[in-house]
DNA sequence: GATTTTGCTTGATAAAAGTCAAGGCTTATT
DNA sequence: AATAAGCCTTGACTTTTATCAAGCAAAATC
């Protein structure tokens, strides 16, 4: 039940049997079948989850009804609406899941009293954050600096498992183009 | 000299004086002069930098020769391309002054010496990375879901001080869009 | 096994944004 | 004071991407 977080927390810092029996205790375990909701625009997002089996993505909805996925997390990521869940306004986003999913939920007064109990949780979630941040630039990067091209290209080049477990048009909205583009640009790409 | 920086830390966790001295001592100070650059593409991102007082801008230029902003810093920030500071991989980006400058710069081993010495700075950064994150996380929502004219006025009702520090081709370039874009962009704006 | 549903592609067209070039205004520089 | 550099705007045009609509294939549902 806890291995996969156990193990993704022990590649950043070392916690001792009883540290790791105490973590547990924090985590509500959840299964979530394939398009089950675990937020919904409009709620507060209660939880941030770590994934031990499965997918999800994060997205919000504009007024023309179109999806834009700001987030997929596999197995060993964690997700949340990182906003809602630290000042308690309601989410613009919705998280489901992509497939059948196992999950272990914490909530916002755990997340602090984990790290009381074990600071050395602290620094693991410090080392989290900042990677995500140096991914989330990347990909701001790219999007405010490449063609839709060029940043598929760079996905691919990341050799993400997602790609693989998740429909093209997601891959699009995930890219921030219209799915009929990277059709268009995956045409262009194999007549070269 | 260290005012600005003291108070920051003091919003998010708490030091005793003694800590506080501590803390100083990893810093070093530097002056940068308008137009001079912290970090050059190519080069690896040794510090990262708390601004005191003034501007600057972390950018990365395309084959094209155009720049794309990814961050501004004004007093009370941070900035650095954390990519490089972490992995110790060569930079992408520049960063340069805006305006005469005033920093405290802390390097890879002093950052993590800090943490060893006072463990509550781990606290520190773990939330000042978070809240990065989320800013990071709706820009990039933004970029991928809304237009030109919605990411520019999403960014006035941030009544941001940078819109009135920094020229408008800069704002075009952090918006993503070309500089004549941006100027079509406001005319339409106040024509309505 | 028939029938929806979902996903991908393609074409025609429209809209959004980028590019190139020029002009004018303001601010630095000498 | 003259000159140069930087910045913003505008027009004409091109390129990129989105939109709308249709068709087909595969997968899910009944």
């Amino acid at each position: 039940m806890f291995e996969v977080l156990l193990g993704n927390i022990n590649k950043k810092i070392s916690l001792t049997e009883k540290e790791q029996e105490l973590v547990k205790t924090f985590f509500i375990p959840k299964k979530l079948r394939r398009k089950q909701f675990l937020l919904q625009e409009g709620e507060v997002c209660q939880y941030t989850a770590f994934v031990e089996k499965g997918l999800l993505r994060s997205y919000n909805v504009d007024e023309k009804g179109h999806e834009h996925v700001l987030q997929f997390a596999v197995e060993d990521w964690w997700i949340a609406d990182l906003y809602s869940f630290l000042t308690g306004e309601p989410s613009g986003y919705n998280i489901d899941a992509l497939e059948d999913t196992e999950l272990l939920l914490i909530n916002g007064s755990s997340y602090e009293a984990m790290m009381e109990a074990v600071p050395k949780m602290e620094r693991y979630f410090r080392i989290l954050t900042q990677n995500s941040l140096v991914a989330t630039q990347r990909r701001l990067s790219g999007n405010i600096s490449l063609t839709a091209e060029e940043n598929y290209k760079q996905l691919i080049a990341g050799n993400n498992t997602i790609l693989q477990r998740v429909p093209q048009h997601m891959i699009a909205s995930f890219l921030g183009i219209a799915p009929e583009t990277l059709s268009r640009v995956r045409r262009q790409m194999t007549g070269k």
